[in-house]
DNA sequence: GTTTAATTGAACGATTGCGTTCAGTAAGGC
DNA sequence: GCCTTACTGAACGCAATCGTTCAATTAAAC
């Protein structure tokens, strides 16, 4: 099917470039606000260039988002399923997640989300998908397989895994999204996610 | 100080017009989209009005929010503190706290705010002031005298109102935040609030 | 070198919005 | 009835944006 014929290619670099450009934009100033002209500007490219490839300010936002999540799936806090004791593992798990949803980057492209749901819902679907609910599926996986093991007790692993995510979290999300984001990387204390994770091995004792 | 003179006194009922058609203006468009001359529209009120009141869009939106926190202040979850039965009080206030949160009102607020934050950091501090912070109180003071009383095992009672606050929420406020705002309200099952609370209980065992 | 398509710069039309000005009217206090 | 102020409607200047059009240029594929 790929009938190759004489042409000038697209330039791969300008189409990241653009998005890249986009994604400082939009965060920047919300889908509204955001500039075309300006995001051409920024990327070094003419505006014409950004409504060849995408054809207008939704498309472009889309291709953003998308292109924001898939970078997003890849740095999403891992789990060390082995033979770690179960406290360590649950201890690791907290400290990065609460990294990774500390980080400016998340929190600002939360922000956007949240507020750009309601002019692009599928967006948030995307978002959702991408993210949190990957989270969701990871935790719930890590945990049933420690209840199979019997190192927790046996309940419903998405129900336990909502917990264990609440429980970590407390207030701090709340907290981040409302403030200076730059403030909120690393400031989650060791101790208070020992008290998390203690509080939950207590309520899922066996 | 208060000289009275001759003069027509403002209309009240054009002022409150004005800012509730804000609200509806800012949270269906978000604060750059929003069209003051919409608003005028809407409140059936000369634009010049507007600007008499409030001098530009940025304090028109502050005032708006004021309003909105004052009112949101007023319909927090309460606490029944009183000789129920533990189980039986924090079944009553985590009921009420997702009915709260769940509530297409509250949800359109907390996206419209987490947005504008960046713009508007001050607003983040009134909003974390008049909500989720006050919410924070509530709970932490509700904890310690339950800790005093001996019902719950002695801990930091912030934290574990974080705890409670968390492990109550679990991923619905994602969720929430990212999909239809309008099916939010009455998602929660009673049998996921009891579970929240058993493991919270459980977790806090004397 | 020819061909094909990507890219550019500049300009255009249409729309929208903010915030101001001004002359005139409405309405309550004195 | 007078006076002071609130309010109105319409218009204005100014700036910004989107999305389009067009002729001209560039660069890879053949």
């Amino acid at each position: 099917m790929a009938k190759r014929l004489a042409h000038r290619p697209v330039d791969q670099a300008k189409q990241d470039a653009i998005l890249a450009c986009a994604r400082a934009e939009f965060f920047d100033f919300g889908f509204e606000a955001a500039s075309i002209e300006r995001i051409a500007a920024a990327a070094n490219v003419s505006k014409v260039t950004i409504y060849n490839h995408f054809q207008n300010k939704d498309n472009l936002f889309s291709a953003m988002v998308g292109s924001e999540c898939r970078i997003m799936r890849g740095n999403l806090p891992e789990i060390s399923d082995g033979e770690t004791p179960l406290r360590v593992e649950l201890l690791n798990f907290a400290r990065s997640m609460m990294d990774f949803l500390s980080s400016p980057d998340i929190i600002r492209f939360d922000r956007r989300m949240a507020a750009e749901v309601e002019r692009h819902p599928a967006m948030g679907e995307l978002f959702l998908n991408a993210g949190p609910r990957l989270m969701q599926q990871i935790v719930t996986n890590m945990l049933a397989s420690e209840m199979d093991r019997g190192r927790l007790a046996k309940a419903d692993p998405k129900e336990a895994a909502g917990h264990l995510y609440g429980i970590i979290k407390g207030f701090a999300d709340v907290e981040w999204r409302f403030s200076d984001p730059e403030q909120a990387a690393g400031s989650v204390t060791q101790a208070s996610i020992e008290a998390a994770v203690d509080r939950f091995l207590r309520a899922y004792a066996v």
